[in-house]
DNA sequence: GTGGTCTAGACCACC
DNA sequence: GTGGTCTAGACCACG
């Protein structure tokens, strides 16, 4: 099975971390559904060009939240969570984001008003682009 | 002089990143004035109870971004930079953060009413506890 | 790999400076190519006999600077930047002491003539040792 | 006595660095005379807005280079030194910058055609303007 | 193995 | 008093 993840060979943030973080998305908004067989962690790292280790990480961490569920001996599925555990997942992928970003408003004083426009202004601009790469 | 820093010592931020980024707040909102002299890199690391290096590397960082000016044997002070690009870097502050969300909303593939809405709950109870403090 | 680096010891010049400005050469010139992996910071330190935190502030400020890139667990990497990128550094870094050199003249009353004079009487003796060293 | 000395606030350089720079090349180009009183520490230190340790020390400096004479009681005098010495002295200052410079051209592998083509416009530039300034 | 953070403490230069 | 450099060494995170 093919997984769309890109990595970021110039990010600052950890290999693991970029991964991590696709995955789950992918996951929790339901682009890749519950039970399928993820591929093996030898299979994944390398059409990723990563290291076992990178990967064997990713596939842990997840399972510690309780998104995968692996078999000894079979491999890694997308565990079935309910359908209200899910959306709430979704929703705190993205609530901490927010938060974080209107914290930072908050740090250098902009007004209600203001950072409102700048949200607006910039959730326009990214879905107009999206929209444009999906046509 | 007084300088108001939180240091949260659970967080996975490093030390010296946290107050790297209160105090670029404080200076790009206007919070502490130009030509302000801060604290010495000894004062300010008994107040906040950590290594002299660690506030010299926060003073280093931001002298490198042109924030502030340390005078050898005379202290650090607050950089006079011009108004635009005062404004324009506490916009960056802001506009890296709300980016972010709204990549995260896109990852989970959140419509743009369903983040807006998120958005817009988010902004109104942060100011309004926001307010009740300063009151 | 092996980097020459020539420390003075009895230079005024702090050793950090000493081993970034040689570097920042190396690289800038293509002495060292883009994409090389550079020595890990404790075995470049323990060859140039100083401490690893030397090294390590050589490496951070010049990747401050966009010359190297430094991946955790992995290296640091001589970083790939554009062409006329790396020549406008590379003009900067000898500009900036053609200039230093010639506000000398200015300030001791040197005529145009006879600051030319010196200047090229030194640059054919210099790129003359030079050529003899390289023969 | 007036002597015109620039401080700039926002240099790296030190302050006692500054003044010392360019009082010596004042003195080796003959713009200040040769047992001329210079004004006293204090008064000095006061139209420099500096503290008077920082002039102590330029002044010490200078008279351990043989550059200045002080006289218990009576003040600091340019000391008068022979002309093939001055002019010893003024090619000297000259002469390290333009040394630096050219280092600094081989160490990017500038070829020496580039770094003259490089030094005669940098000179013809400063000269211009300094020309300009002066009419 | 790699880099990243942080400590405690020393010594020097500047004002 | 101030900041600037450097040391030795610890512990953690990443691959």
């Amino acid at each position: 099975m093919w997984i769309p993840i890109q990595i970021n060979e110039n990010s600052a943030e950890p290999l693991y971390f970029q991964i991590e973080t696709q995955l789950r998305s992918l996951i929790v908004s339901g682009q890749i559904e519950e039970g399928t067989l993820l591929p093996s962690i030898r299979e994944f790292a390398s059409s990723l060009k990563c290291s076992v280790i990178t990967v064997r990480r990713v596939y842990q961490d997840l399972e510690n939240e309780g998104l995968l569920l692996t078999k000894q001996g079979t491999g890694t599925f997308v565990a079935r969570v309910g359908h209200s555990e899910r959306s709430e997942y979704r929703r705190m992928v993205v609530q901490e984001a927010v938060e974080a970003a209107v914290d930072a408003g908050l740090s250098v004083q902009y007004s209600e008003e203001e950072l409102k426009a700048l949200f607006l202004e910039i959730i326009k601009n990214k879905y107009r682009s999206q929209a444009g790469e999906g046509s």
